[in-house]
DNA sequence: CTTCTGACA
DNA sequence: TGTCAGGA
């Protein structure tokens, strides 16, 4: 009823030691090696998600087929790659989002206030998009 | 007591 | 990769 989302970190590298199999060394290696990147906490503590966990046991299994660090990071990607390609995605939808809000905006909205409900609007814009007057 | 960073007999 | 130091 109240699962915690995965990408909420909640686990502290204790608990990710035992869950994972891997000594302290290791995990704190692989976030030099930008294989995972924990958030932090209070005192600078690190504070892995499910994610993570997931993440660094698909690293502990690359590993124990052979892999080597460099192998890895083109199997799974380095976490600053992905994040900036997640970015990019971000920015693109924003950037279509304004354009199509600017147009719909111009042609029948004499102001941008008066539309406080996001449903609302989704429906204007698609409304736009198909033509309907 | 646990975790953090840097360093290496 | 393990482990010790010196703090937090």
């Amino acid at each position: 009823m109240a699962d915690i989302d995965p990408d909420t970190p909640v686990y502290s590298i204790g608990v990710v030691k035992e869950m994972t199999g891997l000594t302290r060394r290791q995990i704190r290696y692989y976030e030099e090696e930008d294989l995972v990147k924990p958030a932090r906490t209070d005192g600078n503590q690190r504070i892995y998600s499910e994610n993570d966990i997931e993440r660094l046991k698909e690293i502990k299994e690359l590993l124990a087929n052979g892999l080597n660090i460099a192998g890895i990071q083109k199997q799974l990607g380095k976490v600053s790659e992905l994040e900036k390609e997640k970015q990019k995605k971000q920015q693109k939808k924003d950037i279509e989002f304004a354009d199509k809000l600017s147009k719909v905006s111009t042609k029948k909205l004499s102001s941008l206030y008066p539309v406080s409900n996001r449903a609302d609007l989704a429906k204007l814009l698609n409304e736009e998009e198909n033509g309907i007057e």
